[in-house]
RNA sequence: GGGCCUGUAGCUCAGGUGGUUAGAGCGCACGCCUGAUAAGCGUGAGGUCCGAGGUUCAACUCCUCGCAGGCCCA
């Protein structure tokens, strides 16, 4: 890397050459930066400030980083880095997810083993050390990858959650919500393998659905009781004595019909009941209108008649018969008719049995509504032996024997198969049960509404994933189950009694683990299992020992810890915590909605007052104290949305199409990577991955950038300007100047206020725009000149015009592109970016009448252009005059920037036309906004009597005046607020107009222009010569020009402009070939031959 | 089945609170420039704003119902 250049004479600016790759450029940088420690650097030097405190959602170290990653550290490095240029203290710590069902797939996989059998067959010992040897496998590409892509993290201290300190802080908070009464033992409707003998993750069940056949079965149960008291008994055809009303129920799966303790209808569907016309009329039978031909065929109309229609809201609370009685029920609720939205009426009767101890829904509702709770089937899936007809059958194939034992107590009404997609276990092929299981839970419906308002303060990007995807979903917000019958994660810090399950003791911190068992826990403890299951001592009550469950818990309870966690609270860094908790912002995938986000709400919620500062909870049941303000845990989020592929699918190693970071980094570098991701939408909008694309735009951007410190400040400076040499002040430095610097002070602003608002879309977008319009496309080319030859003071400000505007631009984009910001930067001062303020203390003040105007002459510039387009002249041949028109509300400065509008459009004069010219005929438009409040429906017809007012009216109007229009036969005043006037140029100019502003050139070619323009073409054709001789731009020639007479003359007449453009010592006009080594050229202007000849005047 | 997002030019995307001429970049066509040059600039042609209803004097914009794609959850 160059050497930063020192102020004062003899300065010099490194040039970037165009064959500079960025990849080599940004590894270089990098170098420095970790030469300098600069990241160290900042925090230091930001040690005093206000701390902006920012949370890591640790990744999961198993697999490798991809492109979606670096998107997603982009988001959280800019805005840090933003916040830190502000002179916030932003700590940046590190952190890893070490736990869970992925690592020790993972590790399964390496062996080639699965399933629970096999890793105890292994031994949990050995399985659990491979898992965690394995989480640092990609640790070391992780760090790489972050570093090469400037995700400034401070890796020496990462937290990593399975690390003692930081187990003993989950242990810490699983106490304190058991202390609340937030802990609690129940149950979990899982997808369970009987063969097997375990629950299976959602991924392994998603790997096991096949189309197999089940029973469908209708059976019709009696009704007992309704709103309108107990229903009359009677005897069916067989003289079984049966309720004379009686419901529909479906099922698929007969076995859990012995475990029925309700039905669940649709409050809202609409349900009828039928009579039969003739045969067995005595009773009736409800069911859904809707599927009411389904069940019945379509032409059941003519054997049924209906005699009732409800909505299902009516029929909650009725009372019915379960189906079989061999259980006997326990606490809660049962044979009750409940409402629950979930009962679809797409297929069987609309009317769902409910066995809350195998199914999800079931078991919900179940809680809902306090239903009694029958688990009679072992854990291999079997009835107990004791049950009659069934007794010891695997529960699938005891489904024929309870059909027909349904058939023979007349409850069956149809018995059918249906072919569905089931899921099987992925490993033996054994239909699933969905099963009841043990398990642990935090009791978060009990604090609800407080996550809920907690969140509603929430600052979320966007909004609406706040309130809908994650807000929706807290409404309906169930028990969290964080216990899991898994190996490797922190273990539950929970003890029972093996001879009395009811005695539970739960461990919050070592020391209190150590006094339990009565000795030191020893230097090499380690709180996973299986040692941890070691840990054993006497009950209380003093029968019993008290032993750990065996399970392990959600490692999303892990992550959701680490506001706490990573600093070993409360165990350590008790005065610290305030000072870093609640983060000021997170930022992570969208996918973490259900994942992180909740998780760190849930906890937090759940801890109330234990954390500091945090409100909330400081019990529960009875006492809940709401006395401080209830933050969340998180004052803002943004949350992003994928990485496509090009043709917007979804990267996956099955399609091929997954995008190595490392690849196009080196292509085209971070800088290009990061703007690229920012620029091309909203970052929570689904974004695609296309090279061509990001080359097109982020790519082009920066070479843009670069050409304009390389070709344009740095090699001319380095002619001799440096930033020592005295300038003008600002106010007195040439109009462009004042106004890029103008441009400067707004978007130095903008982009401030876009970031400190999280919309780094919009920033990205407002400063290549400001870079590659304002600064190369207009101020750059429009001042050319005063880099290539600065005359005089005037011209020379331009350095430090150009200067300030690229340091200042730096350091707006350094948050985004942070590579080569800092090394211009340092080019341009000698010091880091990074390390500089976001904004500068005392910019000059913006004018907005000078950038309204120069807004005004810019679009006059580009209809001028297109004046000449359609005149068929181009740009090169100065023309006589163009007549402008601005609208009226154009500041008066624009008379000052003309010159400048002379030049672009290579004119000799530009007037400004009033009104009153007579090149000008005014016409209205009408403002339908204005109008169509004071007109309402007649709108249309007063918008057209507007638009025929003539010129004059149009010029009272103009002075502030009204007209009377007449509408519908009634006279109303018109102002200047109803009416836009626009201006139209008439005569011979060739006219180009838009939105009230014209350009109007005059195309007549005088003699004295067109030899104008033939010296110009000739000036413009020896430069190309001279370039083509590999000449310097300094060298001085010797130039001879011979041709048509007509066109020497012509050209005689610029003589000495010629010379002077073209460094032309000697210019000759004639015939006389001068001696010695020329190039002699022949040259085609403007359709004639001339000859030219030119050598070095050494 | 539920929640949320997206649908605008060939492509990628912008388009507060409804206002009659819907924008940009790329691509394309034509042209300019030729000492930022393995660059730069301009002009132009491209659009039933996914569809159907509705509200309104007026709908890309608001409402309802669909269609297509995506994400998450069942």
């Amino acid at each position: 890397m160059t050497a930063a250049p020192t102020a004062g004479a003899g300065a010099r600016f490194a040039i970037l050459g165009a064959d500079q790759s960025p990849d080599l450029l940004e590894r270089e940088v990098q170098a420095t930066w970790e030469a300098e420690k600069l990241f160290a650097q900042l925090q230091r030097e930001r040690a005093g400030g206000e701390p902006w405190v920012f949370f890591e959602g640790p990744p999961t170290a198993n697999g490798r980083p991809g492109i979606h990653h670096v998107f997603a550290r982009t988001i959280k490095d800019l805005f840090c880095r933003h916040r830190a240029m502000r002179g916030y203290l932003v700590p940046r710590k590190a952190g890893w997810d070490t736990h869970g069902l992925p690592v020790e797939i993972e590790v399964e996989k390496r062996l080639g083993i699965s399933g629970k059998q096999d890793i105890e067959r292994l031994g949990v010992e050995e399985f659990n050390r491979l898992c965690r040897e394995s989480v640092f496998t990609y640790r070391g590409e992780w760090e790489r990858l972050s570093e090469r892509m400037g995700y400034w993290l401070d890796y020496s201290d990462p937290y990593v959650t399975y690390s003692n300190d930081y187990v003993e802080s989950v242990w810490w908070a699983l106490s304190t919500l058991h202390q609340r009464e937030l802990l609690y033992r129940g149950h979990k409707i899982l997808p369970y393998c009987a063969r097997c003998g375990t629950s299976l993750s959602s991924h392994e069940v998603a790997q096991g659905y096949e189309d197999v056949e089940d029973p469908s079965v209708y059976v019709a149960l009696d009704i007992v009781l309704t709103n309108d008291g107990p229903v009359e008994q009677g005897v069916d055809a067989e003289g079984r004595p049966r309720s004379t009303r009686r419901i529909l129920v479906w099922t698929t799966t007969p076995w859990t019909l012995v475990s029925n303790t309700a039905l669940a209808v649709n409050p809202s569907l609409v349900y009828v009941e039928l009579r039969r016309k003739s045969g067995d009329s005595g009773f009736t039978l409800t069911l859904a209108e809707s599927r009411v031909a389904g069940v019945l065929g379509l032409d059941w109309a003519d054997r049924w008649t209906e005699v009732a229609r409800r909505e299902g809201s009516e029929m909650v609370g009725w009372r019915y018969r379960r189906p079989i009685d061999w259980l006997t029920f326990d606490d809660g609720d049962h044979e009750v008719i409940v409402g629950e939205s979930f009962v679809s009426a797409d297929d069987g009767s609309g009317v769902v049995h409910m066995a809350p101890a195998f199914g999800a829904d079931d078991y919900a509702a179940g809680t809902r509504h306090g239903l009694a709770f029958l688990q009679p089937v072992d854990a291999r899936g079997r009835f107990p032996e004791t049950m009659p007809r069934v007794g010891g059958k695997f529960v699938k194939e005891a489904d024929p024997a309870l059909i027909d034992y349904l058939r023979e107590h007349g409850s069956l009404w149809k018995a059918g198969a249906l072919t569905h997609s089931y899921p099987h276990c992925w490993r033996c092929r054994t239909p699933l049960l969905y099963y009841a299981r043990t398990s642990w839970f935090v009791r978060t419906t009990a604090y609800r509404d407080r996550m809920l308002s907690r969140n509603a303060r929430v600052d979320w990007h966007p909004p609406e994933v706040g309130s809908g995807r994650f807000g929706e979903w807290l409404v309906n917000n169930i028990d969290w189950a964080i216990s899991r019958d898994r190996y490797w994660g922190t273990p539950l810090p929970v003890w029972v009694n093996d001879a009395d399950p009811t005695e539970v003791e739960v461990i919050g911190s070592y020391a209190e683990l150590a006094q339990r068992v009565g000795r030191e826990l020893g230097p090499d403890f380690d709180p996973h299992k299986p040692f941890i299951d070691a840990y054993t001592w006497p009950a209380r009550s003093g029968t019993g020992t008290m032993r750990r469950v065996p399970e392990v818990i959600d490692a999303w309870f892990d992550s959701g810890s680490m506001p706490f966690a990573q600093w070993h609270y409360p165990f350590e860094n008790v005065e610290l915590l305030p000072q870093r908790y609640p983060a000021d912002f997170i930022a992570e995938g969208v996918d973490q909605t259900r994942g992180w986000f909740y998780s760190l709400l849930a906890i937090a919620t759940g801890l109330g007052d234990a954390l500091p500062g945090n409100g909330g909870i400081s019990s529960v049941g009875d006492g809940v104290t709401p006395a401080l303000p209830q933050a969340a845990p998180f004052r803002t989020v943004v949350v992003n949305d994928m990485v496509l592929d090009a043709n917007g699918q979804k990267m996956s190693k099955s399609r091929g199409n997954v995008v190595n970071p490392w690849d196009v980094i080196e292509r085209h570098g971070v800088d290009a990577v990061r703007l690229f991701l920012l620029a091309s939408s909203k970052v929570w909008v689904p974004r695609r991955f296309d090279e061509d694309s990001l080359r097109e735009t982020a790519g082009r951007f920066l070479v843009t950038l670069r050409n304009v410190y390389s070709g344009i400040f740095a090699q001319y400076a380095n002619f001799g300007w440096s930033p020592s040499d005295s300038a003008p002040v600002y106010e007195e430095r040439p109009l462009a100047d004042r106004w890029i610097l103008s441009r400067l002070t707004t978007v130095e602003r903008e982009a401030d206020e876009l970031l400190g608002d999280f919309d780094a879309t919009a920033a990205s977008n407002l400063l290549m725009t400001f870079v590659i319009e304002d600064v190369s496309n207009w101020y750059v080319r429009r001042n050319r000149s005063r880099f290539q030859s600065p005359d005089g003071i005037l011209d020379a400000a331009a350095f430090a015009t150009l200067h300030e505007v690229l340091v200042v631009t730096c350091r707006l984009l350094a948050p985004l592109a942070p590579f080569i910001t800092d090394w211009m930067h340092r080019q341009l001062t000698g010091k880091s970016v990074h390390l500089a303020s976001y904004r500068r203390a005392h910019p000059p003040l913006a004018d907005p009448a000078l950038e309204a105007a120069m807004a005004e002459v810019r679009e006059l510039a580009r209809l001028g252009r297109a004046a000449r387009e359609e005149a068929g002249i181009r740009v090169r041949q100065p023309l006589s005059r163009v007549v402008c028109v601005v609208p009226p509300a154009t500041p008066s400065v624009i008379h000052e920037l003309l010159p400048l509008l002379r030049e672009e459009l290579n004119v000799k004069e530009v007037e400004l036309a009033s009104s009153a010219d007579s090149l000008v005929s005014l016409s209205a438009r009408p403002n339908f906004r204005a109008l169509g409040i004071k007109f309402g429906s007649r709108t249309p017809l007063a918008a057209r009597a507007v638009s025929e007012l003539d010129g004059d009216s149009l010029q009272v109007v103009e002075r502030g005046g009204t007209v009377d229009v007449t509408v519908d036969g009634e006279t109303h005043p018109v102002g200047l607020d109803e009416v836009t006037i626009q201006r139209r140029a008439t005569g011979e100019l060739v006219v180009q107009e838009a939105d009230g502003r014209f350009a109007a050139i005059d195309p007549e070619l005088t003699t004295e222009l067109r030899s104008e323009g033939l010296a110009r073409e000739l000036v413009s054709k020896v430069q190309r010569t001279r370039r083509e001789m590999g000449f310097a731009v300094s060298d001085r020639i010797r130039l001879l020009v011979d041709g048509d007479p007509a066109r020497i003359a012509a050209l005689r007449e610029h003589a000495e402009w010629i010379a002077s453009e073209t460094l032309t010592t000697t210019l000759i006009f004639g015939p006389d070939w001068p001696s010695g080594d020329h190039a002699a050229r022949t040259l085609d202007l403007d359709g004639t031959s001339v000859r030219v000849a030119l050598n070095r005047d050494s």
